[in-house]
RNA sequence: GCCCCCGUAGCUCAGGGGAUAGAGCAGAGCUUUCCUAAAGCUAAGGUCGCAGGUUCGAAUCCUGCCGGGGGUACCA
């Protein structure tokens, strides 16, 4: 929370959230419960940076500005500090990697077969490592210096050498009761939490609780003692540790220092859950690469005597950058998500604008108008780039990609609904006394036939997307929906149908067209209007 | 080293035992006196990383290999 949202962060809500309307939806009882990260080392950081660096002027005016340039500052010094510590040592790995790589080169080959196969992959393993190793040295030197190259920045890297164990002791301090930095920090939360809301409503995204890391901080000592008692816990190089079967690592839930981690607090979160709200399921949407610990949270807790509920991971992969990288903001690179959302909205006014210029004045929207339906089309069009992907895959971060408004996105879809509405209000009709005529659905040409199956296949795409917990199956499905649908658009007319019987069928089909498609992207939370 | 995930069209990705493997984007072409062309349609593009195996049948399951990403004792 210390820290400002980037993209990477969107998944995360995106997916938790269609998962939350999906099952719900399905007639589960949901809770959907934020874990906010609002007591970790992040406010250590800020904590440090807002006592040796802060611009109080700029505070004043714009505090969440103010808190992300400390925390980045901090940040970058820490890093420094951390990659000068590390470069002796991997300066010498790179160079005795090297030296391996050289010498198996002019090591003879071996004159069996396989033997020499052998013997080649061991010397391509070795190249590869010797230049793995140098280009991470070449990063880090690359970071050093540009730290170094800055004079101001270096200075300050000289003068705060302490900076590491600086801003943990800070952490500790707030997490001991520190009583000034617990008041930097309830100064700072509220700004966080803002921040962040604003986001969240831009989204359309609530929760039922947002109980963060700090709720369970005065409950993690007794988690301790409760596995104590349970004879679950070793004191292992200081630190109180669970082993668990089939993991090399323990899982630590007290430092040597006496802090407590997130595995701690995650123990603590599913006991207050049990007690609270005894779920028999509880989900984890959360990025793959904390697999491990929540493997490891799981055998713990059954350990601990949680046999009754189900724990789910439901992993999704990172966002990468362009260098096929875990996507990062650069020094000076601002795409942060605030920046996404208003970029995606701007996209799509653009085009807003440009097609309804071309239509006749009369059916002209005014410029509210025009706004809103950027709205709806720009973040529609981010959550669909997000949920349309298999979640367990990673995938590469395009702007482009993400504020498209053609081909398989949410626009295709909600302009579906649109025509429909458009035919509708062209023809006057009171589509609720069609439902009640009951009129029959008729069925002659292949679009028809087309739609009418996909049509019937909604309750499926639904079922199956809980099942694994798969937004993608329901994009999937809506997709070839609204595709049925244009291609019936494009074959059969509805209100100059050739007869009365065959009009009110295609207005049924219609129908039940635009309210399959509302209802399924209300279940990823996202809008369609009457006219775009 | 050990563990997890991935490799499908030029690019980004669906499909995860069953029919001639799909879409978007990019590129070629066509469609607007007709309910919204943010659209529709046509053609082109693939030894589904490689090699074995299981099966009546494998992109899909198993094994090995190659390539990429991630995790791996006190960050979250």
């Amino acid at each position: 929370m210390a820290k400002p949202m980037h993209v990477g962060h969107i998944r995360s809500t995106v997916i938790g959230d269609a998962l939350q309307r999906i099952l719900q939806f399905l007639g589960n009882d949901v809770v959907s419960d934020n874990h906010l990260g609002d007591w970790g080392t992040q406010f250590g950081m800020i904590i440090y940076g807002y006592r040796h660096f802060v611009d109080s002027t700029a505070f004043a005016q714009a505090p969440i500005a103010e808190l992300g340039r400390l925390y980045r500052l901090v940040r970058e010094l820490m890093d420094y500090h951390d990659g000068c510590a590390r470069l002796p040592d991997l300066k010498q790995q790179a160079a005795a990697a090297r030296a391996t790589a050289d010498n198996m080169r002019q090591a003879t080959v071996p004159t069996d077969k396989q033997e020499a196969k052998k013997h080649d992959k061991a010397i391509k393993q070795a190249v590869n490592r010797s230049k793995e190793l140098a280009d991470s040295l070449a990063d880090l030197q690359a970071k050093l210096s540009r730290v170094e190259s800055n004079r101001s920045l270096h200075k300050l890297a000289t003068q705060h050498a302490e900076i590491n164990e600086s801003v943990l002791q800070e952490t500790a301090k707030l997490h001991a009761g520190d009583e000034e930095n617990r008041s930097l920090w309830e100064q700072f939360l509220p700004q966080c939490r803002a921040d962040i809301q604003e986001i969240y409503d831009r989204l359309g995204v609530k929760f039922n609780f947002e109980l963060g890391e700090s709720f369970y901080h005065p409950m993690l000592a007794d988690v301790v003692l409760a596995l104590a008692a349970k004879g679950m816990v070793k004191i292992s190089e200081g630190a109180t540790c669970v082993f668990l079967d089939g993991f090399d690592a323990p899982m630590i839930v007290r430092k040597k220092d006496g802090a407590f981690l997130y595995a701690t607090t995650d123990l603590a979160t599913i006991q207050y859950r049990m007690k609270h709200w005894q779920p028999d399921a509880i989900l984890y949407v959360v990025d793959f690469r904390q697999g491990d610990h929540f493997q490891k949270l799981f055998a713990a807790a059954r350990q601990w005597g949680y046999h009754q509920v189900e724990f789910q991971h439901v992993s999704f992969g990172t966002v990468m950058g362009p260098d096929g990288k875990p996507f990062r903001t650069r020094a000076g690179d601002t795409v942060g998500l605030a920046g996404l959302l208003d970029e995606a909205e701007a996209k799509a006014l653009e085009v807003v604008n440009r097609l309804d210029d071309q239509r006749e004045p009369s059916e002209q929207m005014d410029s509210a108008a025009r706004r809103e339906v950027a709205k709806v089309v720009g973040i529609g069009a981010l959550k669909y780039a997000d949920l349309s992907q298999n979640r367990t895959s990673d995938y590469e971060f395009s702007l482009e990609k993400m504020v498209a408004l053609e081909g398989n996105t949410a626009t295709y879809i909600q302009y579906a609904y649109a025509r429909v509405q458009g035919i509708f209000k062209r023809g006057g009709i009171d589509i609720q006394q069609l439902r009640d005529a009951g009129s029959a659905i008729v069925i002659a040409d292949d679009a028809e036939r087309q739609l009418a199956l996909q049509l019937l296949q909604f309750d499926e795409a639904i079922i199956d997307a809980a099942a694994d917990y798969r937004p993608n199956l329901l994009t999937n499905y809506l997709y070839e929906l609204a595709r049925s649908y244009a291609s019936f658009f494009d074959r059969c007319p509805v209100l100059k149908a050739e007869s009365d019987n065959q009009r009110d069928s295609r207005l049924l089909l219609c129908d039940l067209t635009a309210r399959t498609l509302k209802q399924g992207l209300k279940l990823l939370n996202i809008d369609v209007v009457d006219r775009m």
